[in-house]
DNA sequence: ACTAGGTTCAAACGGCCGTTTGAACTGGAG
DNA sequence: CTCCAGTTCAAACGGCCGTTTGAACCTAGT
């Protein structure tokens, strides 16, 4: 691990080439699947340079991360015309995790890591990411806060937040195979642009109701 | 592989053993991280029984899917009071679906273990399961059918089972981690159950309504 | 009881993994 | 220009992986 006395031009270059490949290998293998070797050839760097300038595998994974958040993070501070209202808001937050679905870059590729974080958090999400997203989660629930009754607890809105976050993120995890099997989909943009519309619709109708009584518990759990 | 010639009884018993001792192993580590040797410890089995009996590791995943998907299928085909309204069905396929979030037994072993395969398909899965869970997506296209105007196309129809599948299986997958960090929810059986109201009631409504003239096209596309 | 064939077993194989090593190289301050 | 800290490099290490091997071990049919 260099004693971060100096860092050379060249070698901050060698570092930006070794995050750039791991972000995309990490995204399309995971963790353990992607291999060191694997990316140092993407990278075009000699093996030995991960472990130089990260330490380890697992260093280099949480420097991936610590870009990761900091770009998705920026992402969504775009251009804003003013307050826009909760049902456009809506839409642009859906449309905007959808957009991995026809993006090929590093923001998809970022937001897949997540995706593998959340089947099987590394050790390394657990510890230094697990707090570093709460920020990021709330504001998506302050959206959905604005749709719920005024009296909802903090953990309906939390929950309706996660809500939210299923709905589009079934769809960019499964985008490649909604264009064979069953679905034959073609996705491009305008389809996807439709796909947010729909989405955002059903979702804020859904949570324009409140969940009050139970409405729904006619029939007895299905389980066991 | 046996030439197919005779099964002795202890050797069934081994195969079962094998699978059972899998099923969790693939569904906890994923098809690739899941190990042979992992698999034989917990079965308590030579190792070379696994390519004994089922030709290879790939071979045993082909087994396991297939004892996955029978499992499924038969699960839902559970006592029905004659025809419930299109709201008990809904509550009760959201609730079918949240089970693994509280059960700990083989039925959420094979749910985790088809979570994986959306996040990275194997080729085993790609080839022999594609067309075997049209049927399973089938059902559930005709529930959201019950909910849509009746000139839904199939597509908007294929569209609406599926983002139903995304609001249940993100609390599935991510259930671990909603104990902790800024949730803090105390996940039982009958939170699962209120759960499973919220999200029945939400889609409902979501649903009710159809996203006609892309009412929020308010905003333009977030993406860059 | 004998035997043939289905099944189990311990050991070894080649291959990929992350990491370490020590020598060779370079770029920028003096 | 010199020189040395910072960086790159090829090679090797031990460890885990899936698979193969050939002998040992049952077990069911005669």
């Amino acid at each position: 691990m260099p004693r971060q006395r100096k860092v050379t031009r060249v070698a901050q270059l060698t570092r930006e080439k070794i995050i750039k490949a791991a972000s995309r290998a990490f995204a399309r293998d995971g963790y353990e699947g992607a291999s060191i070797r694997a990316i140092v050839a993407a990278a075009e760097v000699n093996q030995a340079a991960i472990n130089y300038h990260f330490g380890s595998k697992e260093g280099l994974y949480r420097a991936v991360l610590q870009t990761a958040l900091r770009a998705l993070m920026s992402d969504d501070d775009a251009p804003q015309a003013d307050k826009p209202s909760r049902e456009a808001a809506l839409r642009r937050f859906v449309r905007g995790q959808l957009r991995p679905m026809t993006a090929r870059d590093e923001l998809s590729d970022y937001a897949r890591i997540f995706n593998w974080e959340t089947l099987r958090p590394s050790p390394v999400f657990r510890k230094f990411m697990a707090r570093e997203v709460a920020p990021f989660l709330a504001r998506v629930t302050e959206l959905v806060r604005r749709f719920l009754p005024a009296k909802g607890t903090d953990q309906e809105a939390a929950v309706g937040a996660l809500w939210l976050f299923g709905q589009c993120s079934i769809f960019v995890r499964n985008a490649e195979q909604l264009a064979n099997a069953p679905f034959r989909l073609e996705i491009d943009e305008r389809f996807v642009d439709r796909l947010a519309d729909t989405i955002a619709t059903w979702a804020a109708d859904g949570l324009g109701r409140q969940p009050t009584k139970r409405r729904l518990r006619a029939a007895p759990a299905a389980a066991e």
